[in-house]
RNA sequence: GCGGGUGUAGCUCAAUGGUAGAGCCACAGCCUUCCAAGCUGAAGACGAGGGUUCGAUUCCCUUCACCCGCUCCA
């Protein structure tokens, strides 16, 4: 399936916008049409029922190691900008960044220091983010194995003056990145205005006085663990689901909704005890899984890729994506809808006892150049004391954190079919239709009379009332009824219920599944019966 | 961020230095008894800004957006 046909058709019935399209549209901003509204209210409606309401808090689902609770929060678009500073987002914001191409890693331009080195007649800018006591042995290791020297030839390297920061070198086509074993991997320094920056207040300063747009939700609901804790009489394990819009400053948004700058999350922040972690992790990992497959990303474009430990954050045992393989992607290559991560005490710790350093492993705290904490954190007590073992720890986190929009897109890429069904003259012609679960269909019913006459539209608007209060109907009488039944084919409408001539006389009417084609009478009096039981 | 391409009606396309034409869709009416039928009618567009010109949708510049490739992907 091409990209551009699903683009057109979203477009076309009202599912995607590109949003201020009158003045020319913003470049990664979308909004939802009459359908889209529905379609991705729908998947949110499914994920919160699912995950939170729906959830039973007394027995253990399958997989889970044992019965949890499941709550939920809505937090502030805006939050004290100290979060950012603690949840380690604020040093993204501000600081240049460079990137190395091989061994995928990011480091402050400002932090990464080295020095010249030359041998074998070749001069190289061998750069280390190691501590100032180790950084000589580790740039002369380094340097010995970039030479193919042995120790004891280590002499024929000849270093040049002192350490300097890479600000301070021009060329860095020679320079050997800090996890690098090849040269000039490290990408021109860039700002990386990751989060959306504001002024609160309207007589703001502009320094003292900013925030920022959340990049996550996830960190309100780490600033509320305490909250809830102390109102709710949850116990550990439990979790607290959040559903909400976040902001990426992103570089280069693209291909359609995936990579938008607002998108909105579903987020799961699931709290254990350090010694069961991993067994949660993996009950999170598959239970998050089988939810896109239920709701019918049943085919091989959907996957599970479970990270190399060397993509893991030094605190994590473990982080795993629910991928999908969107059409504008190459063969072969994915995009992530989820991802399913074990944050250890990282979060809750960041934020009692000040900014963590990701890279350490037991957690320190990460100090500045006067060896104060780099950033504070609240000095609250987010420990848990767990009342009937009388054991207080810091929980550890499971973080399943899902992509509304990019959900909502799957769904819609994964439902786009074109099949043969045959026209008024029994020649097949091409139909597109959405396979959308009926749980996601925008619309779940249309209703119809076969023709605008003998009181067929009288019968057909009251069936329409009838199932009104139960679901998203929609009546039509406009035009021939092949038209409407192709019109609900485009928008996803699992069925359509048609009052014809035998209606008048032995009081059913049919229904007709989108997919099948295949039409059956039912009583009128069983129509919503019949639908109700149908899209449960 | 870099390079290439594109931008005319809701969609697909056309023509033109002298203010644009069609098919489909959508709309109204007629007709229609189950899968985009027919007839009639009406409606609808040169992405934005600037320049050259008597006159620009057309030529030039800028900008915005989208697509492809590179880069990037928290």
């Amino acid at each position: 399936m091409e990209m551009e046909k699903l683009v057109s058709l979203c477009k076309r019935r009202g599912f995607l916008f590109q949003s201020s399209e009158i003045y020319g549209g913003l470049n990664g901003f979308w909004d939802y049409g009459p359908l889209g509204v529905e379609l991705k209210r729908n998947v949110k409606e499914a994920w919160w029922r699912d995950m939170v309401t729906g959830h039973d808090d007394l027995a253990a689902p399958p997989g889970a190691p044992e019965a949890y609770e499941m709550t939920g929060l809505d937090c502030t678009i805006i939050m004290h900008p100290q979060v950012w500073k603690c949840s380690g987002h604020y040093d993204l914001f501000v600081d240049k960044m460079v990137d190395c191409t091989e061994s995928k890693k990011r480091y402050r331009w400002d932090q990464v220091r080295g020095r010249w080195c030359e041998a074998k007649g070749q001069r190289i800018f061998v750069t280390t983010v190691a501590e100032t006591e180790e950084e000589e042995a580790d740039t002369q290791a380094r340097a010995q194995k970039f030479f193919k020297l042995r120790a004891k030839d280590a002499d024929q390297m000849t270093w040049d003056g002192d350490f300097v920061d890479l600000p301070s070198i021009d060329d860095m086509s020679q320079a050997l990145a800090p996890d690098a074993k090849q040269l000039g991997t490290l990408t021109a320094p860039r700002d990386f205005n990751l989060m959306f920056k504001t002024i609160v207040g309207a007589l703001g300063d502009s320094e003292k006085d900013a925030a920022f747009l959340r990049p996550e939700t996830a960190q309100g609901i780490f600033v509320n663990f305490k909250n809830v804790c102390d109102s709710t009489r949850v116990r550990i394990p439990f979790g607290i689901a959040q559903m909400g819009k976040s902001f990426r400053n992103e570089i280069t948004p693209r291909n359609f909704t995936f990579r938008s700058r607002e998108f909105e999350q579903m987020e799961i922040e699931f709290f254990c005890h350090p010694n069961t972690s991993r067994e949660w992790y993996q009950y999170w990992r598959d239970r998050r899984m089988k939810w896109y497959t239920d709701l019918g990303l049943a085919g091989e474009r959907l996957q599970l890729r479970e990270h190399d430990p060397d993509e893991l954050s030094h605190y994590s045992t473990g982080t795993a994506d629910i991928e999908y393989a969107f059409p504008f992607l190459p063969a072969g290559e994915y995009g992530e809808l989820e991802g399913i991560a074990h944050r250890g005490d990282f979060d809750l710790r960041s934020h009692m006892e000040g900014k963590l350093d990701p890279s350490t492993n037991p957690l320190e705290l990460e100090k500045d150049e006067h060896g104060k904490p780099r950033w504070r954190g609240s000095g609250k007590d987010l420990t848990y004391r767990d009342d009937l073992s009388g054991e207080r720890y810091t929980p550890h986190v499971i973080e399943p954190s899902a992509g509304a929009d990019r959900a909502t897109l799957a769904f819609l890429c994964e439902a786009y079919t074109e099949d043969e069904a045959p026209d008024e003259n029994g020649k097949m012609q091409t139909r597109t239709v959405l396979k959308l679960h009926p749980r996601l269909a925008p619309i779940k019913a249309a209703v119809f009379p076969l023709v605008k006459k003998d009181g067929m539209p009288e019968v057909a608007q009251e069936i329409y009332r009838a199932l009104k209060p139960h679901a998203n109907v929609f009546y039509d009488e406009k035009g021939a009824v092949g038209r409407r039944y192709r019109r609900q084919d485009e928008a996803g409408t699992p069925y359509c219920i048609t009052v014809d001539g035998d209606t008048l006389t032995d009081k059913t009417v049919t229904i007709r599944d989108r997919d099948s084609l295949e039409q059956w009478r039912v009583k009128v009096d069983d129509v919503v019966d019949e639908i109700r039981k149908r899209l449960s």
